[in-house]
DNA sequence: GTGAAAGCGCTAACAC
DNA sequence: GTGTTAGCGCTTTCAC
């Protein structure tokens, strides 16, 4: 039959032989570049195919100084933060974005010390073509990666008090501002909010956008607690609230998992809602279907949120210089507010 | 000052060079291989340390057939199961034990299509040293990936019918036993379940415990419903359930998700829990602490199982043939059930 | 349009 | 112990 080839994996230089043609030849095929007859490229491809030839990831990132991969690292310290399903959507918004190119996800827990010292280790010895990083805290030294390196950095949200180059975001000062002109709009005036942690530009953004709405309505902006983003955290910072504030009459808390342990808390005093109390929560998450009542939210767009960045970083790649992106963010009215009339 | 060299980074033979060693004594050196004088070896290590020398990965790659990586495939189709907390566990898991070895963690989604083609091509390019595959339905072609290649292959729980050669897996059957028996102790007596698809081992297993405990006991294990592990699932066969067998008294649901869902359904449908109907989840998510009463569940130890897996590929691609791991599950009773003498 | 040849940066025989 | 050398499999000038 064949002359006895050793069953190893085939190389470039397999295909070239078997279709008559140098290596040259046939890597140019195989990429699509520089001149090769119609002839010897249909002949190159239809060896590619009865070979099984895959080229090897390695040698090809050697010569051209290119590896194929980009890494998502998230600058979370605990598994409860990075447990949150927004992560996951995050996740599979990149997922998919990345699925039709043969580029590989790298992913890094990089908040604990030792996981920011693996990013940097593969920024080093450049195992990846680019980062996507979330979740910075103001103070995180991972910040300054961006000008430490010349591997491309895409943000998901702005690190605090920053303007990187290049990142992608959600409108949160709008959508929180949203949010609080939905309370006022269904007549509730003694709001409270419930911050995230202000370390966090999306926490601080959030938080301004609650006062930008209370000062456009002039209501006072003073029954504020701050939190962690979880529930348990927003639990604890309702209970603060309805000692310092008896009379609130609503609650915007800065994410969905917040509001639910708002929500908890209520029940606990026996502050009944949306009737006595209005809440409104931000990212619609599961989460918030799942309370009772049912949340009334802002929605932002996680899913496109991590495909974008993805895309925005491929385009970089390719060596377009794309500008920031703010995504939108939506109002949905669910239970737990109800206008004044009907209360 | 020093001879102008460029500011490329450098690489090993800069690092011989200026340790005036032979590239192979400096390469020895630095991977603690073969035979080099103490004097050498501080020589080369402090080049190594002055030039901020870091090995190119890919072409280490090319030479030792090694790439240091793995994947994590996670064969879910829809963004809702993966958004799940116990994938976000399972990868903080996986994530802390890579941390302190200089292997990189590739994720894939290989649900969709296009997502398991990608795995296949990553496997069939050798992209990465070995598998970590997970959330396989009993019909998967995945399943079959291990006969496949001779990459290794762990998987995260076993594929359903299939025994393969290395995997992690919880104890579910005895953990379902355990959530049923704990029922059967508090005094509940018509005792249904809502079950996972059964096209995942995982939920078999969930439903044969339950049979085992339900048949210890002489009691009729008839009151079943099947979902998708999903809140909005069981909540849907929580309905079910209460219209085909109004009389029932309990219900295990093999997951927490799932068991959110019901205590839902069982408050819309005006059935208190415990006092009427007890109520007994599984994972032990977060969730469970957030419902309202908090679930009795049985906990999977999940940050362990991933970091188990990683454990165990580790170990096979340094030669070791490890057994496969079946992890302990325990019960962890809160409000969702109580004792007959108590209601 | 094509092919020869020189690397990319590293490791691993093998001879000394 | 140490150095020389031959690759690993690919891309990419550069002549033709």
């Amino acid at each position: 039959m064949d002359t006895a080839s050793s069953p190893r994996t085939p190389t470039l230089e397999d295909v070239a032989e078997r279709a008559g043609v140098s290596r040259s030849v046939a890597s140019r095929a195989i990429n699509n570049v520089g001149n090769v007859s119609d002839t010897k490229r249909a002949a190159v491809h239809r060896a590619v195919r009865e070979l099984g030839y895959v080229p090897n990831p390695s040698a090809r990132a050697l010569a051209t100084n290119r590896v194929g991969a980009v890494v998502l690292a998230v600058a979370t310290d605990e598994p409860g933060i990075f447990a949150d399903a927004f992560f996951a959507q995050v996740i599979y918004g990149i997922s998919v974005a990345l699925e039709r190119t043969d580029v590989t996800l790298t992913l890094v827990l990089a908040g604990r010390p030792e996981g920011a010292a693996k990013l940097r280790q593969i920024v080093r010895s450049r195992r990846a073509d680019g980062i996507m990083l979330m979740n910075l805290h103001g103070d995180d030294p991972l910040a300054k990666l961006a000008e430490q390196t010349t591997m491309p950095v895409v943000f998901g949200g702005r690190p605090l008090g920053a303007e990187p180059q290049w990142y992608v975001d959600t409108d949160n000062r709008s959508g929180a501002r949203l949010a609080t002109e939905h309370l006022v709009e269904a007549g509730y005036r003694r709001i409270a909010t419930i911050t995230g942690q202000l370390s966090l530009d999306v926490a601080e953004a959030r938080y301004r956008g609650y006062r930008d709405a209370m000062a456009v309505a002039e209501l006072p902006a003073h029954r504020v607690e701050h939190a962690d983003f979880s529930e348990a955290g927003g639990a604890a910072a309702m209970a603060r609230l309805l000692e310092a504030h008896p009379d609130l009459d609503a609650v915007f808390a800065a994410s969905d998992n917040m509001a639910a342990g708002a929500l908890r808390t209520l029940r606990a005093w026996g502050r009944a809602v949306p009737d006595e109390v209005g809440v409104v929560g931000f990212d619609d998450l599961p989460t918030a279907l799942h309370t009772d009542p049912q949340l009334t939210t802002v929605r932002q767009p996680i899913e496109a949120l991590g495909a974008e960045m993805a895309r925005m970083l491929l385009s970089i790649l390719d060596g377009v210089r794309p500008t920031p992106l703010i995504l939108p963010a939506r109002l949905v009215v669910r239970g737990s507010t109800r206008p004044a009339a009907d209360r």
